[in-house]
DNA sequence: GTTTTCATGTAACCCGTTACATGATTCA
DNA sequence: TGAATCATGTAACGGGTTACATGAAAAC
């Protein structure tokens, strides 16, 4: 019964991992991963919430206000919104998913929601993704060049030259998985890895424990 | 009422302009150019040709023998198949088609379709649904890297990596389009020009300078 | 005081795929 | 003889968007 798309599912999953958010605040960091640069609806997003809730993966608590906001300033009565936040069964479902490392999780809608929680995924998982995803990618590029070749006398300039750009596209996206895949491979080597390019700022309020190993930096 | 995607029916139109087909040979070639590599159903093409038929822009027969074919040997009886062609409405509803140089030509659903159907369109045409494109493409490329900027803290390393990615990949989309440009002002500049060339000859492999200040780092 | 942004939700619709049904023809 | 490919089609479903409805708070 399990074996849809998911994708939203994860991605709100693993965006609720972090921190508890609502829906509209939800809804923005969703867009940049999700789809790269599209816009998600709320008609997407609300009914996800609700099954999700129904589901008891995650639980919504109304709040007003802030609960123990301290820091930021000039936040007093905001509008009653809808917090979310994960579950017991929520975070270990999340776990599931996130230990998956077959096909499911390398094809096309999957990947780059997949790519972009492997903060909380294991060196080896990232590893397994990454490579079935480049094998994937030079499948599909062998079968497109096959067919090509083939037909190209039939094509037209415009279709060549729209199919040749679409190849270099990929050709390209294969070469950032190498790039990936090399550095992963260094971090499995070197586990406490010196040479971070940028602070991860760190802040997950949340007192939890269960990190797993391999899992972090 | 006219106003739906029809990225499908510009597909079929335009490939039936050129030879007519039955609907098994044109899903091939629509492949071939609809979202790259993607298979289309049956379920999606078989429908749309008969929307086609009943709004008379095409005609299909039933023909189980090849009507004039006399230069490929060894195919005799094939089954019968309904070869589809474009009548005259059809005909002038495809020009009507490929007239158009709006933003509808440019946006993502139809760009594609209408860039291998070039082949068929006017040289102002071209240009203007390149520039159009190009435009577009830069103005998301800046709405994307301010609210980068604005919110690239909370990401996490994989998070950026992902969103880096993707603006590279929008970043030479958008050199590939300077290419077409600068080719076809060349065309239109010289009309009757040498027969061989491609649409884009050179492909400077230097990954030259516009890359805008403020950006990063 | 009005417009913009925040915030939540529902109903209708669109465009596609999957699965199913059917059958002839070619190839091993 | 049985599998693969050619060939056409329908019904059910799926996952999303658009448009609609509502309203409070912030900015101007």
């Amino acid at each position: 019964m399990r074996s849809r798309s998911d994708v939203l599912e994860t991605a709100i999953l693993g965006l609720l991992k972090d921190s508890p958010l609502h829906g509209y605040e939800l809804r923005k960091r969703l867009n940049l991963v999700l789809g790269s640069f599209r816009a998600l609806s709320y008609g997407s997003l609300y009914p996800a919430l609700k099954t999700l809730v129904t589901r008891g993966l995650i639980i919504g608590t109304e709040s007003s206000e802030a609960p123990s906001a301290a820091l930021a300033p000039a936040l007093s009565g905001r509008r009653s919104r809808i917090v979310y936040e994960l579950t017991a069964e929520g975070k270990e479902h999340l776990q599931q998913i996130l230990a998956q490392a077959g096909p499911a999780a390398w094809e096309d809608e999957n990947f780059d929601v997949r790519f972009a929680l492997f903060g909380q995924t294991d060196v080896e998982t990232r590893l397994r993704i990454l490579e079935g995803r480049r094998t994937r990618l030079t499948e599909r590029l062998e079968a497109v060049r096959e067919s090509t070749t083939r037909s190209r006398a039939r094509m037209d300039e415009y279709t060549w030259e729209l199919q040749r750009h679409g190849l270099e596209q990929v050709e390209r996206e294969v070469r950032w998985l190498d790039g990936l895949i090399t550095a992963e491979r260094d971090r499995g080597a070197r586990p406490t890895g010196s040479a971070n390019d940028h602070p991860v700022s760190r802040h997950h309020t949340t007192a939890d424990g269960d990190r797993r190993p391999g899992t972090e930096r």
